[in-house]
DNA sequence: CCCTATAATCGTTTATCTACGATAACCGAT
DNA sequence: ATCGGTTATCGTAGATAAACGATTATAGGG
């Protein structure tokens, strides 16, 4: 009986371990995490993730219906996010419920603070 | 007697600008912006750029000094950053005197929120 | 156990990125 | 007109990205 443990709210980010980043671990962060919205197939995914409530689950399959583009690509796309560190996937079964990670927003806006701006 | 128009002040970006973009227009605008940052040698050059006074120029010579990179690499990430309108460059004499676009954090924030967050 | 549906991975092609040295363009000064 | 210093561009090589179809892996239902 595990079908209600698949919450997307697991690992919140740690807004924290910014303070403890060197700024050159910033920068690369900062990099990565850019890298990540670099395509804008990749906006959008983040874009429909961000805007489902939390409890509403995300399949892959409805992603790739959202877009035009072949099932290995969004596939690809998606790897990419969960690489950078946008997104995470749990497995459901059969399907996979992607989500962006919590906090994810503030922590890289915390770190284009930290990377870029005038001190 | 040109010598002191080279301000660094011209072209401010329009932040008003963004409500009237398509969301479509956004998530592009979004992605190209973030390429611009998804290179540590570039998320610096933007970092040294930020951390300028208004009024000190900043030389490209100088910021090709500060980067372990051939002169040629340099001149092509700034020409990313310039591409991408992370960046100007006003030419003075030999010299180049590059700076930020004015406003360009803000008005990367303000694309994030339209393009990205939740409505 | 097999069948279906779902999503990841493989293999390939084409395009873009990153870095470099070499060369070209530009300007100011001699 | 030429020379030096500064920056952009060219040409190239190797790495990475982006797209696709085909295949594989996995889980649930019959």
């Amino acid at each position: 009986m595990k079908e209600e443990n698949l919450t997307c709210e697991s690992n919140p980010i740690d807004l924290k371990e910014i303070g403890e980043m060197s700024i050159d671990a910033c920068k690369r962060r900062l990099a990565e995490l850019s890298k990540g919205l670099a395509h804008p197939v990749r906006v959008e995914i983040v874009r429909m993730l961000e805007n489902k409530p939390l409890e509403e689950r995300c399949i892959c399959g409805d992603i790739v219906n959202a877009l035009p583009l072949a099932q290995s690509s969004v596939s690809q796309h998606l790897k990419v996010l969960k690489e950078t560190g946008w997104v995470q996937g749990e497995i459901d079964g059969p399907c996979v419920c992607y989500c962006t990670v919590q906090g994810i927003m503030e922590y890289y806006l915390a770190l284009m603070k930290r990377a870029l701006q005038r001190e």
